[in-house]
DNA sequence: ACGAGGTCCTGCGAGC
DNA sequence: TGCTCGCAGGACCTCG
């Protein structure tokens, strides 16, 4: 499921070889990835584009095009991103752009969770402020991180999670997160001692930065740019760890869905 | 304004 | 063996 670090692992990996190419041809095969755009105005608007940039933003990846416009894919929860050669055949390709290299920069999706958007400049600049900060900006601190989630009355996992607010985090790094922090996933946001955002920031910056050395984690069907296996799910701490022993003090970790309807994973005991 | 819960979609594993 | 069912959850939506 990529998260910031899967999706960041990407584009660094894609990037070299799709920054300066030109879109020759551009071919969807399935329309329920769309929102704002029909299929066809997507495929004319990329087709004979040329890429002059690739970034990501929260867990998105983003598409610079020469016409000032941006080619956003939402992988959503197994959504992948990949260079391929010519002819290569896919049962879960959902978008296929041949590039003038003869290679094709193919958007897989088993689910189909993810989302394509092209934006001009004006909705770019709407969707980017939108989405809430970036954690791993170099200067991002823990004041930031208080001011962006300190007012949310919401759980502190919930208000992690929430792109409005915060950029890039999902549910496994939020579980992460908050254990390596000690602090309890269900406690009201505003609740945090005004101290325990330092920590939090740590944790959560620290985390994401070893998810992207290892390249994030493969849980089912996640993929790096050059179709490998990521390898943080081997570090992770909690997250599907339920019912296994806390590694701090030994205390079975619990499960719930209780935030969110999503899998949170905690220890009791040292997260307060 | 906020929280709760539903929706999209398919593969996988458990249970019968 | 083959079926049904529940679950995984990012982003968005509606309802109260």
């Amino acid at each position: 499921m990529p998260e910031l670090p899967e999706v960041e692992t990407i584009v660094r990996q894609i990037r070299s070889a799709v920054v300066g190419r030109r879109i020759e041809r551009a071919s969807l095969r399935h329309h329920d990835v769309l929102r704002e755009v029909t299929g066809r105005a997507l495929e004319r608007g990329l087709a004979g584009a040329r890429v002059t940039g690739l970034e990501r933003r929260a867990k998105h990846a983003v598409f610079r095009l020469d016409r000032g416009t941006r080619f956003v894919i939402q992988p959503g929860m197994t959504g992948g991103i990949h260079v391929v050669g010519t002819g290569e055949r896919d049962r879960y390709a959902v978008l296929r752009l041949g590039l003038d290299d003869g290679r094709t920069l193919l958007y897989r999706d088993i689910r189909r969770f993810g989302t394509l958007l092209l934006l001009d400049a004006g909705a770019w600049r709407r969707y980017d402020a939108a989405l809430g900060p970036e954690p791993l900006a170099p200067d991002f601190s823990a004041r930031d991180l208080a001011r962006a989630l300190g007012r949310s009355r919401q759980a502190i996992k919930k208000a992690l999670m929430d792109q409005k607010l915060l950029a890039g985090v999902g549910n496994i790094y939020a579980n992460e997160a908050l254990f390596e922090a000690g602090i309890d996933p269900s406690k009201p946001a505003a609740d945090l001692a005004p101290a325990a955002w330092g920590g939090l920031n740590r944790a959560v910056r620290r985390i994401l930065r070893a998810a992207i050395r290892s390249q994030g984690s493969t849980i089912r069907d996640y993929r790096t740019g050059t179709g490998e296996s990521g390898g943080f799910q081997l570090r992770f701490k909690v997250y599907e760890r339920e019912g296994e022993p806390c590694l701090h003090c030994g205390t079975t970790l619990t499960g719930t869905h209780a935030i969110d309807a999503r899998i949170t994973v905690f220890c009791h005991r040292c997260q307060r």
